[in-house]
DNA sequence: AAGCTGACTCGCT
DNA sequence: GAGCGAGCCAGCT
């Protein structure tokens, strides 16, 4: 067939799997942070790109602002994340994470 | 070319 | 404390 069959990520899009594909097991990001590390205010194109192409980067690591798990996916997420040894914690609204605890920062493990 | 949507975030009421 | 609206960027129709 002439199509790929797959879309090609875009170059945000990949940027984005890149940094998600950086962030170690047990420690988790939210999707304002990797935006702003990626130089841009857009924590929806994050989403989105993740909603996309985030069948090959461990998308779970990746929260929203305050620990709630990605909406739709809260329970995907936080069994993966369980499964890495997080500590989801179920609340109103859908299971969330302790970002104090779990934040990763680059060069603080 | 223009407009709308989206796995979001922040601020105000 | 909870709910609602506006703002923002990138991608797609």
């Amino acid at each position: 067939m002439a199509h790929t069959g797959r879309v090609p990520p875009t170059p945000f899009a990949e940027r984005v799997l890149d940094l998600v594909a950086t962030i170690p097991a047990g420690r988790v990001l939210t999707y304002g942070d990797v935006a702003r590390h990626l130089g841009s205010r857009a924590p929806r194109a994050v989403g989105n790109a993740l909603a996309r192409f985030g069948g090959g980067v461990p998308w779970w690591r990746v929260v929203r602002a305050g620990g709630g798990l990605p909406t739709g996916h809260e329970l995907a997420a936080a069994e993966r994340l369980r499964a890495e040894g997080v500590v989801v914690r179920p609340g109103p609204g859908g299971p969330s994470v302790d970002l104090e605890c779990y934040r990763w920062v680059p060069g603080r493990a």
